[in-house]
DNA sequence: ATATAAATTGACCACCCGGTCATCATTGCT
DNA sequence: AGCAATGATGACCGGGTGGTCAATTTATAT
């Protein structure tokens, strides 16, 4: 009785993973409220008994597949700004540009499952956890931000919280943008170069 | 048999808000899959076979929500882009965003039903709309940096593809952010003023 | 081999959904 | 007043939901 899923922790890894596998499809596939459990057990091949012995109810199970995008999501930001700890703002950008291109590729499911959390969805703690993304986000560019002050590329005056904000936004738009697109299989690849030099561009220079 | 919606439109007007009130209240709550018909006929005090003999099905209904929202938007936009035609970059940016405070302080469901509509949700059209949605803002901000341009306000060599996707995203995520807070009736107050004045620094100057 | 404990199963429950349609109420016409 | 046509109603339908639990299979200990 140490944890919820202790249960499911204890189970052999080949059957944890089609059912992790199995609940990962569905809930990036519809959201939460129309996400069924009867379609997991059925994927997973397991029976709907073990599902609920398993993981009490749908929001636990839920609970658990985002808690382990987010690990993945952390992990990849932790190395990326570890890796780019010395670069140029504008290199760097670059850098998490392309991480952001290759989480998404990578875990196409994940990607999924994070933007309905964050740009909609009324999933259960939706309100907690996307303000401990916001934390976690606002952390990281401010310290990218930052770094770039101390190095005399950006503006000293500027507002951390106003730099912070547009950054996010920009970044997460086009990374929403590109999954959507590569989603729907548009060949018409994205010039990530262009695009990364076009937001570096932007946040150094502006447009005029 | 001249539209779908003709038995509706016949009703009398007070039958017909309250019909509509009470749809644009359980679309702004629910998404499309979780609204429920059962809650918009018992807040609107008639009987489901009325509801359903005014639209034929769910998604009529729906859509004659969002078209309704949809053109409330336009309007919006129609009129602050015809009231400002003749000032400053900055200041059109400003009243761009007064606008879109003011719609959504005015219209606050719609404003959720637009939000959802855009950041995700499996409503029936949605490609369709989003894309319509899209086309309507390209051309709506490709103009506005024109005219910025012409006056000789903006670097005439940016690529206007990509200033219109940075304003556009850095406009919406504000406000949504600002739909957000409102919602949750979050006492700090936004300054718009020192918002809108750094989204328009940022676009003109950047952040060195 | 047997008894006991633990894990697995799927039929079953109460509830809700979008949608239908026979029945009833209202209106307009002669 | 009587009749036909139109409008409003809500019980009802098939289907899906999250969740339960008695019964059965499997694993463990002796």
């Amino acid at each position: 009785m140490i944890s919820n899923t202790n249960k499911f922790e204890q189970l052999p890894e080949e059957k944890q993973s089609r059912i992790v596998n199995a609940s990962i499809s569905e809930f990036a596939e519809k959201d939460y409220e129309t996400a069924s459990m009867n379609t997991v057990v059925n994927q997973a091949g397991i029976s709907k008994g073990s599902l609920f012995n398993y993981f009490k109810t749908k929001s636990v199970l839920y609970d658990h597949i985002y808690q382990l995008a987010l690990g993945e999501v952390k992990s990849y930001l932790r190395d990326v700004r570890d890796e780019t700890i010395d670069l140029s703002f504008e290199n760097r950008l670059s850098k998490i540009v392309d991480s952001g291109v290759r989480f998404i590729t990578e875990h196409p499911r994940l990607a999924r499952i994070y933007f309905r959390l964050v740009y909609s969805g009324d999933s259960p703690n939706r309100k907690k956890i996307v303000n401990e993304l916001q934390t976690m986000s606002d952390d990281y560019l401010g310290n990218i931000i930052q770094d770039a002050v101390d190095r005399n590329e950006l503006n000293p005056n500027l507002d951390r919280a106003q730099s912070v904000f547009f950054l996010d936004a920009v970044l997460n738009r086009f990374l929403k943008e590109y999954h959507e697109a590569m989603e729907m299989g548009s060949q018409q690849q994205y010039d990530r170069k262009e695009w990364v030099s076009g937001i570096a561009t932007l946040f150094v220079k502006g447009f005029s």
